[in-house]
DNA sequence: TGATAACCGAGACGGTACGTCGGGTCTTTCT
DNA sequence: AGAAAGACCCGACGTACCGTCTCGGTTATCA
C-alpha cells in the first residue's frame, strides 16, 4: 500500500474508491518485470500492461518507475524483519547476514535493491526513501541489539554501534553493488571473525 | 585516450589524425557536466555542445555516456595510486583510506564515482570495466601491502586478504552510496580500529 | 432540455427526478466557455466544473460536447425567428439577413455557430441535427416566403426557392466561416442588390 | 515542400540535407489517410506509419496535423488554378465553378478542404494560412476577370467584385459545408443565372 | 601533386519511452 | 434513481534522447 514510505495518498471518503487489488497488482508486474528484464528495461507501459491495467492508475498512485519498485521492495522485505534470537552474538550476526545476503540473493524482491541504490545517486527523494524505510529501521533494530550485547559483556566497551553496523553490512552491500566477488558463508563468516577477534596479532591485543 | 580501458581504438596511419585536445575536452565537458546537473541530466547532446564538437565526433571515441565519464573519471583518479609508505600499519590504512575519501568527496571526478557504480547495475561492461581498471589495480596494491604486513607480523595470521580489503573500504563505499551518514576522520578511524583490536570482549581475546 | 433535437432522453416516473436547472446551467456553462476559450479548448471537465455539477451529470443528459453547444445554440437562436413583415421585398430580406449577422456576431450563443458547422464536418449526427434543427426550419420559412413573394409579382418566374437561398445565405456563412472580409450593411446590401438586379448590362436585361 | 505556405523552413547549408522524398511520402500518406478514416480520425503516428517513417521527421517538418494536411491540399490544388479562357462570361464562369466543385467532390486531397476550414475554426493559423494560400489567390484572379468583363461590357456598372465572387462560390462553400443539397450543374447554372439576370421581374428592372 | 582516407561540424534519420490530457464509463456514498 | 466525486481504461499527444546516417569540408599520408 502507498502509506508513508513515498508521497502520494488521501484519505477521501466519497468517489469511486482506489481498486486496492491494483496496487498489489501494479507492484507485482513491476518486480517480476524488473526480475525478468532487468529494471532500465521496464517501461511503465509495459508495467501496466502486465497488471492489465492503464498508465494513468499507476501515475496515479506513484510518481514515476522506482516509487512503484521502491515499495515493492518494501512489502517483499516486511517479514525478513527478524528479532535477534538468543544465540551467542556471533551466530546472531551471522544469522542476520546470512538472511539479508539470501533475501538479496536469491528472491526477485530483493534483487532489485541493488536497482534502487542505482537510481537513488540521481534521485535524492528516492535516496531519502531507501534511508527512511529500508536502511533506519533496520540499523535501528541492530543498533539496539549491540547495545544489549555490550550491556551483556558480549562487546568490548568503546565501540560504535553505527560504524559497527557499517563494518559488518558495508562489506555485504560493497560485494552486491561491485559484484567483485562472492558473497557466501565463508565471506560472512570472515568479516564477522575479523570484526570480532580483529586483524592484529595476539601480542599486540594483550599488551 | 581510449586504450584497453574500454572498447573502441583503431590503429590507423593514413588519413586525417584524430585531434587528441579534442579527447580532453570531452571528457572534461563530460565530468564538469555531470558534476554541475547530476549524471542522469547529462545528454550526449549536451556534452558535445559544451565540448564545442559533435556527436560524431564523440561516438566515435566512445560507446556510450558511461565510456566517456568512466574514462575521466580514471584519468582523474590515476595520480591517485601512492605506495604505501613506510608508517605504521594502521596509520598506512587511515591516510589511505583518507586520501581515497578526500578524492571521492571534493573533485569533480571522483564524485562521478557513485554515478558509474549506478550505472555498472544495468550495464555488465561498464561494471567490468569499473572492476578491471579501478578496483582491481587498487586491491593488488593493497593486498600486496597486507600480505607483506602479515609476514612482518603486524597481522595475525589466518586473514584472508581479500575479505580485509572489503572489510576496509566496503564501509566508505557503503556511506558514499547510501549516504546514512557522514565519512569523516572518525568514521575512518573507528572502522580501522575495530578491525585492528576487534570488538569482542578482552577475555575473549587472551582465551 | 433534450428533447428531439438530439438523441438522449427518458420518460421515467419513478426515483429522484432531475434537476431540471441543471439543464440551463450546464448549456450556460458550455456556451460561455466556448465563447471564452474557443470551441476545442473546452473540456467536458471544465463544463462540469464550471456548471458545479459533475460530469456523471453531463453524460446522462447528452452523448457530447458537441450535443450540449448544438443544444444551447438553438435554444439562444430560438426567438430569433422572426416572421417577415411587410416591407417590400428587399427590405424584408435585408432586415433578415441582417438580423441573422447580427446574432451570428455579437450573441455568445450565435458565435458558436462556426464551431458547430466544423464539428459537423466529421460528425455526422451533429450535420445532421444542424440540418434538421437549425437549417431547415428556417429554409422552411424562407421558401414559404419567396414563393409568396413570387405570387405577388415581387419575382420573375423561373426562380429556384432553394437556390435562391443559398445565393443569399451562402455569401454570409462563407464569409462568417472564412472570415476573408467583413459581414456589414454594406455586403449584405451589394449581395441582395445584386441578387435583385442581376449583374448583367441593362440592354442584355432588356433583351 | 515546405515554403511560405506555412511556418517552418530554413536555408540551411550544412549538416544531413532534409530528405526531400519523405515530404512528398508523408503528405501522400497524410492526404490518404483522411481520404480513408476521415480527418478526425487520422493520427500522427498513424501518418508517420503510412510514409514508413517517424513522427519527429514529420514534426520537425510541420508543427500539427493540420499543417500536413493543409500543404497536401495546396499541392493537389495547384494544378487547378487555370485562367479564364475567352468564353463569354456566363460559360467562363460556370466552367470555373464546375472544374472546382469537381476538385472538391471527386479528388482525395480535394474532399479535405471542408476538414481544412473546420479545423481554420479554432485554429487562426490554419485559418491565415488558407487564407493566403488557397483564397487569395484565386481571388484575385477571379478579381482581375470580373474587372475585365466590366470593362468589355459584359457587367454593368456598381458591381462590386469581391461581394460578386462571395456571392458565386458562397453558395457553393456553403452547400459544401452544410450538406443540405446537391452540388452539382444545375445548382450551379441556378446560382449564376440569378446572378446575371438577377431575380426582380423584368418591368422593375426596366423602369 | 593529387588521390585516398579518416577526420570534423552540423543536423536529419528511425526509434522508444516519456508523462499528460481528454474522453467516456463505472462505482462509490449521499440525498 | 439522480447527484457528486473520483477512479477506471483507453488512445493520442508532443517532447526528449538515443545511436546512426549523410552531407560538405578539412587535414593528413602515400603514390
Amino acid at each position: 500500500m502507498s502509506d508513508s514510505r513515498f508521497p502520494m495518498t488521501s484519505n477521501r471518503s466519497t468517489g469511486r474508491p482506489r481498486d486496492e487489488t491494483l496496487d498489489t497488482a501494479i507492484m507485482r508486474a513491476a518486480i517480476d518485470l524488473v526480475d525478468e528484464r532487468g529494471y532500465a528495461a521496464v517501461t511503465i507501459d509495459a508495467i501496466a500492461e502486465r497488471a492489465k491495467t492503464s498508465k494513468t492508475a499507476i501515475y496515479r498512485r506513484w510518481p514515476k518507475k522506482a516509487a512503484i519498485v521502491m515499495e515493492a521492495f518494501l512489502v517483499a522485505a516486511e517479514p525478513l524483519i527478524t528479532p535477534p534470537d538468543n544465540l551467542p552474538f556471533r551466530d546472531t550476526v551471522i544469522a542476520q547476514m546470512t538472511a539479508l545476503a539470501k533475501f538479496f540473493q536469491t528472491t526477485p524482491g530483493g534483487r532489485t535493491i541493488t536497482d534502487l541504490i542505482a537510481v537513488a545517486q540521481t534521485d535524492a527523494a528516492l535516496a531519502d526513501a531507501i534511508r527512511e524505510n529500508w536502511l533506519i529501521p533496520r540499523r535501528t533494530v541492530a543498533c539496539a541489539y549491540f547495545q544489549a550485547a555490550q550491556k551483556a559483556g558480549e562487546l568490548r566497551d568503546g565501540i560504535d554501534s553505527s560504524a559497527l553496523i557499517d563494518a559488518l553490512y558495508g562489506p555485504l552491500y560493497f560485494r552486491l553493488l561491485l559484484g567483485h566477488d562472492a558473497i557466501d558463508k565463508s565471506f560472512i563468516e570472515h568479516i564477522v571473525d575479523m570484526a570480532m577477534m580483529g586483524i592484529a596479532p595476539n601480542q599486540e591485543k594483550s599488551s
